[in-house]
DNA sequence: GAAATACATTGAAATATTTCGATGTATCTA
DNA sequence: TAGATACATCGAAATATTTCAATGTATTTC
């Protein structure tokens, strides 16, 4: 992981909405969620919902998949380990 | 730590003038950096130098501390570890 | 105490992000 | 294939962030 990517990541972080669509994966233990509950527990116009995934999945912390005419999301481990990875390194 | 703080220090984290401020503490194997130093090695004028120390203090990122008319400042540790630890939650 | 140095604050312009109504596209169902 | 459902995109308004010149405050030095 490098800077660019690490700071897009950190973006992704920094909002309300997006991290209680993180925390509900937490509390699904990582179950894969669909836009549609997504939209059903955020307090936003359609839209607005789509446009916080956009934000995570180019973030990479999202992985989206079409299942017909519904999408569904499952959280990216991976990209996580890495950017806990990277901000280890600044603990020296 | 709770959401508001992650979130906090989440947007503190999301820009690359911060981001080579931290970098810079950890090549300096995390002794303390002078403002005067940051503003050397940062292609900012003062006052944005001093808004981005300002958001990476009050994320907590950073301790502050007067010498004279001079500003050092610490890197710490321990919110590092919190951030990470609320981060690693949701790995499952 | 006057001048210089180090950093903060103000205020304003430029830019980015968030939000949503309107509309578009793909898929499913009858 | 017409209508409904699920989600994306566009475009515009509201808000937040970034940036810096100008200026303010505290400290040091002479």
């Amino acid at each position: 992981m490098d800077s660019k990517k690490f700071e897009k990541i950190s973006r992704a972080l920094g909002d309300s909405h997006r991290l209680r669509i993180l925390e509900k994966f937490r509390k699904k233990c990582d179950d894969p969620l669909y836009c549609s509950e997504i939209h059903d527990f955020l307090d936003l116009a359609q839209p607005s919902v789509s446009h916080h995934l956009k934000q995570l999945v180019e973030a990479d912390l999202l992985i989206p998949e079409k299942e017909g005419r519904n999408l569904k999301y499952n959280l990216n481990q991976q990209v996580l380990n890495d950017y806990i990875a990277f901000l280890t390194a600044f603990k020296g």
